[in-house]
DNA sequence: GCCGTTTTCGGCCCGACTGTTTTCAGTCG
């Protein structure tokens, strides 16, 4: 375990990636070889979803453990940590302007034009850019036209991107895919239609909704789909594929492919990347060449397939879930049929608001809507700030009433307390005791350092009434970022009294993400996927939490709440308490 | 820069689209 104050110094995760990425973009702003950038992004992307502090792990030399980090990638992290800094990155950030980055990154620009630009016209970042494109001077290049000047100050005329703002919830996406499959699938020429991309491996966030679909008649299908009611403008409409962008700013695109080869094609258009590009490594060790056209062996017959399972099986594989699609294992577990049998769904949930807090509807209504879900129990776990002074009594009676009320849904009597800066709870252990489900959760003191977030968690892990710690590290998408915590020491103490961490399903939280759940429940500790629901519609937030711990490789076994009541209580009866 | 049931050297997925070309480089996913 790393000190306190030294891990306090130590650069996360998040910050080392960055670090890597901008060394990658320079790199080929200066004309690297292009595998050599591959490196250095692989890398990155590695350490954003590793669980651990890699910081740390490069100082034990034990980063080199992880797949795409070597002994450079750990020198040069062991040098940021030691110096403040990596030589390579200052050297470049020096000989080339930064602001390249940025015009390197505009639709339709690349390395290779970023640097004449600079080159040739002195463009030196945006602003230069405008300048530039404003003034005729691009079009004047040989090789670019006025087309592409006019493209850049398009580009340049959108609102300018904070990190990750371009990308759109999932809880936002996923709405307009399902309405997107129904809207195409009552159309005549429509045979097949299915969701793609990373709607389909359902990350926390994508860049764009693709949908692909076989058709007697694309361009009546492809007609169809840009007449969708929610298009705001339409970028793209050919023989093959069209792409909209909707009222609500979401980029959507149809590709008609062949119904001979669609497994091919909805394999490929699922992705990820880097699991296409791990599955095409592998095949070409087979002699075999993977596309979206078909598999082509060594005599360069080319088999195609319908569907994604004679894909994989062709390869050796069984067929793997999509949301595991992000090669962090899955393809040689799949090669061995080894694959975990993910969680579906959940038979109860264990966090939600009424009105004697903040939420909208009362203890009966979200009972009703509850049921109506398919739930067999539900914990009311309103805020207990808000049920001092006879409140408690208050609600505990108008939930008995709602048992009395609601046939085939068990309510039980949670509450969700805060956890205190000094790590203590804000309800008397003796009413905690006698609660059937408690939350704790931080609300305040994000800023907290390392060391005390941590000792406050793991103190409310501790305490015996305390059943399941909510949305553990605090982030909201695009918004926050999480707390700083060691997520290891939470691990572990959770794993040693038995408190589960939850999955929050509530679309910007998503906490804990995936990778974090994935070590939790490595460690021993039981997820439990909640809605977190302020309203009765907002029940089905709980589909994003299990679709957050299917990202996270979780089973039924790992999943508290995948279980009944009566499987979930006796861990309050247990020897802990 | 990473990696290794052929390898510590020599590989590293594959194809489509775009704009500007007249055979292709650059970009994208």
């Amino acid at each position: 375990m790393i000190a306190g104050d030294v891990a306090d110094a130590l650069p996360p995760n998040d910050e080392l990636a960055q670090s890597f990425e901008l060394l990658a973009d320079l790199l080929q702003l200066d004309g690297a070889d292009g595998f050599r950038l591959n490196a250095y992004r692989t890398a990155a992307q590695r350490i954003r979803d590793s669980a651990t502090p890699v910081a740390a792990l490069a100082l034990e030399g034990k980063a080199k453990q992880l797949d795409g980090i070597g002994k450079t990638i750990e020198a040069k992290i062991v040098e940021r940590v030691e110096t403040g800094e990596i030589a390579a990155l200052v050297r470049l950030q020096t000989a080339i302007p930064v602001g390249l980055v940025d015009v390197m990154h505009v639709p339709g620009l690349g390395p290779k034009t970023a640097r004449r630009l600079w080159t040739d016209l002195g463009v030196e970042d945006l602003d230069g850019l405008r300048d530039a494109a404003e003034q005729n001077r691009i079009s004047a290049l040989p090789g670019l036209g006025e087309k592409s000047e006019q493209r850049i100050l398009e580009s340049l005329a959108r609102p300018r991107a904070d990190v990750g703002a371009d990308r759109v919830l999932l809880g936002r996406a996923l709405p307009l895919v399902e309405r997107l499959i129904a809207h195409l699938a009552t159309h005549s020429a429509c045979e097949r239609v299915s969701e793609a991309g990373s709607t389909r491996r359902r990350t926390e966030t994508v860049k764009d909704v693709d949908l692909i679909a076989t058709s007697n008649d694309s361009t009546a299908l492809l007609d169809h789909f840009v007449a969708f009611p929610s298009v705001a403008k339409v970028t793209a409409h050919g023989e093959t594929k069209a792409t909209f962008v909707s009222q609500d700013g979401i980029a959507a695109d149809l590709r008609v492919v062949s119904p001979e080869c669609y497994g091919n094609l909805l394999q490929h258009f699922t992705g990820s990347k880097a699991h296409n590009v791990a599955l095409r490594e592998e095949a070409v060790r087979q002699g075999l060449s993977v596309s979206e056209w078909g598999i082509e062996d060594a005599d360069g017959s080319v088999t195609t397939m319908e569907t994604e399972e004679e894909v994989y099986a062709a390869l050796g594989y069984a067929w793997i879930s999509p949301e595991l699609r992000e090669n962090a294992g899955e393809l040689e577990l799949a090669r061995r049929g080894e694959l975990p049998a993910l969680v579906d769904s959940i038979r109860g949930d264990l966090h939600m608001h009424t009105t004697w807090s903040d939420g909208r509807a009362s203890v009966e209504e979200m009972a009703v809507a509850a049921k109506a879900q398919g739930l067999k129990y539900i914990a009311i776990c309103d805020h207990a700030r808000r049920l001092r002074d006879g409140r408690l009594a208050e609600q505990v009676a108008e939930i008995v009433a709602a048992n009395d009320r609601v046939s085939g849904l068990r309510v039980l009597s949670g509450v969700e307390v805060d956890i205190r800066a000094d790590g203590s709870l804000d309800m008397p252990s003796e009413l905690l005791a006698e609660r059937d489900w408690v939350v704790a959760s931080v609300h305040s003191g994000f800023q907290d350092s390392r060391e005390k977030l941590t000792t406050r968690i793991v103190a409310a892990i501790e305490h015996p009434s305390v059943d399941c710690i909510g949305h553990p590290t605090g982030r909201k998408l695009r918004q926050r970022a999480p707390y700083d915590l060691d997520l290891d020491a939470i691990f572990a103490a959770a794993a040693a009294t038995g408190t589960a961490l939850e999955i929050n399903g509530q679309p910007d939280r998503l906490d804990l993400r995936d990778v974090h759940a994935r070590a939790a429940a490595a460690a021993g500790v039981k997820i439990v996927c909640n809605s977190d629901a302020h309203s009765t519609r907002a029940l089905a937030y709980a589909d994003f939490a299990v679709m957050q711990a299917r990202r996270a490789w979780l089973t039924d076994e790992q999943v508290l709440n995948a279980g009944s009541w009566r499987e979930v209580a006796p861990r309050r009866a247990g020897a802990s308490r």
